[in-house]
DNA sequence: CAAACATTCACACATGTGTGCTAAGGTTGC
DNA sequence: GCAACCTTAGCACACATGTGTGAATGTTTG
């Protein structure tokens, strides 16, 4: 049985155990198993779960966020979809006025 | 005041007036305003309105999702960061592996 | 000016997400 | 074989998101 089991990634990794469980349910660190069905988790899961704590101090992102992001990674038709909605979006220019307009709100409250 | 008022492109649009009202706030379709602060919409409006409802009935797009996709296009070190991460689970294998599992329990449910 | 409509604010509620904890039972390693 | 640890399943809760509805107030237009 070669590898650190859940609690024990956990220790090292700064998650808790029942969130390392958390995202192997959602497909986002998948460890690999035991015989008897123990989580075992190597170096590379230990990285990942390491620059998931990154882009989450770092910028907010949540486990959903990926997901997203990895539909995006994944279906060509969703990533156009949005891409160009996003684009129509910006030419048009109503995005860039309503960020003044949140950045006014930030400085009035 | 030239444009539509929020509770008539809310029935040209199929989004409830309260919708729109939400979809400005968030700053995903914000219209121009007359002096008196009437919500206005013109074509534009109306086509990513519509253009909204497609990412909806097609991949079950919902706000949040564009929210983020939005910061994506819009903050190069994010991407970079999500994108990152998202290679080496790929290279990992592991995801492969989680998403045929979950097409097994699809099958068995 | 008055009727018809808009505005913001707030309460309320359903659903989804992230997290802790417990229970009943199986695995591991000495 | 036993202590220590793991498994899944479930309840519970806080917070965010999406949506309806109502109140108090301001705008538009005939």
């Amino acid at each position: 049985m070669n590898g650190l089991t859940v609690t024990q990634a956990a220790a090292r990794s700064g998650w808790s155990a029942r969130m390392l469980r958390y995202l192997d349910e959602h497909g986002l660190v998948v460890p690999a198993r035991s015989g008897g069905g123990y989580r075992l988790y190597g170096l590379a899961e230990l990285n990942r779960l390491a620059g998931l704590r990154d882009l989450r101090t770092r910028f907010g992102v949540d486990p959903a966020h990926l997901v997203f992001a990895r539909r995006l990674r994944r279906e060509p038709e969703l990533r156009a979809a949005v891409d160009g909605w996003l684009a129509a979006a910006e030419d048009s220019g109503s995005w860039i006025e309503w960020e003044q307009r949140k950045h006014e709100r930030l400085l009035a409250a």
